[in-house]
DNA sequence: AAATTAATGCAATTGGGTTGCAATTACAAA
DNA sequence: TTTGTAATTGCAACCCAATTGCATTAATTT
């Protein structure tokens, strides 16, 4: 079970990834909302909207936590399955809205994938 | 630079990818010398192994960091651009022998690709 | 054999993440 | 509105993978 009370704890976090739809890492979170609120409390606030189907997390490319915003799932449905890029010049990362089709590997059942594609990104690019 | 001086501690480490092909965790790695060798020197030998091309390391589902076997890679060409394959069951990793297709993302420049397959192995399928 | 310096051991430290528990606060029932 | 309750939070301590500084050891060169 996952979010409950709407505290202020809750919406300012809720907030930030409203705001704008980029992927944050739980470090920057944490300094992002320092004044506001304790680390363990943004730890447990992002477990629950996970739980909730609000956010998803996955790992970055130097193994820190990532969360960004869920497209349509809910408590009983993560239905977000996408790979995730991550810039080597700004560190940002994005959602990929796109599927990566993955060959059937022989005796092997695959339940679930984790892909990160690292390069530059758009403004990077430039 | 890597493995400038061979010693008995690389030639341990480097024995336990000879004998079998198989990714292994760091902290697997450690415990398995952890009588022949510091952990810190374990940790030193990996960092040089993988920059002679002679291992190469990736991150596996729990953030731990693993490492296998290279083949055909050198000091300057890491040719390792492979997926990986964890089971939730038994927790081994394989280096799997096949290309993903990555499809091109419009503005954006990838360089590489971190690909970890999660699920059941062989041996835990049957 | 002696000199050089890569490699190692060890203790301390860093940093992301977790845990236990007391204090606070959202919220529903009265 | 007031009260009761349990969810939530703050805080300090802790866990554990990984790193660092430095003195010591040992592989390789001369
Ligand atoms: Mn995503
Ligand atoms: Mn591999
Ligand atoms: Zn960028
Ligand atoms: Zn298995």
């Amino acid at each position: 079970m996952g979010i409950i009370r709407k505290t202020k704890a809750v919406a300012t976090v809720l907030q930030i990834f409203e705001e704008k739809d980029e992927a944050k890492s739980v470090v920057h979170l944490i300094e992002l909302v320092k004044d506001k609120m304790n680390k363990t409390t943004v730890y447990r606030i992002l477990d629950r909207l996970e739980q909730d189907g609000a956010i998803h997390s996955f790992n970055g490319k130097d193994g820190l936590k990532w969360y960004a915003k869920c497209e349509g799932c809910s408590a009983s449905h993560h239905s977000d399955k996408h790979p995730h890029f991550q810039c080597t010049k700004c560190d940002k990362v994005e959602c990929l809205p796109l599927e990566i089709k993955i060959p059937s590997i022989k005796n092997h059942k695959v339940d679930s994938t984790d892909i990160l594609l690292i390069g530059q990104c758009e403004v990077c690019c430039a």
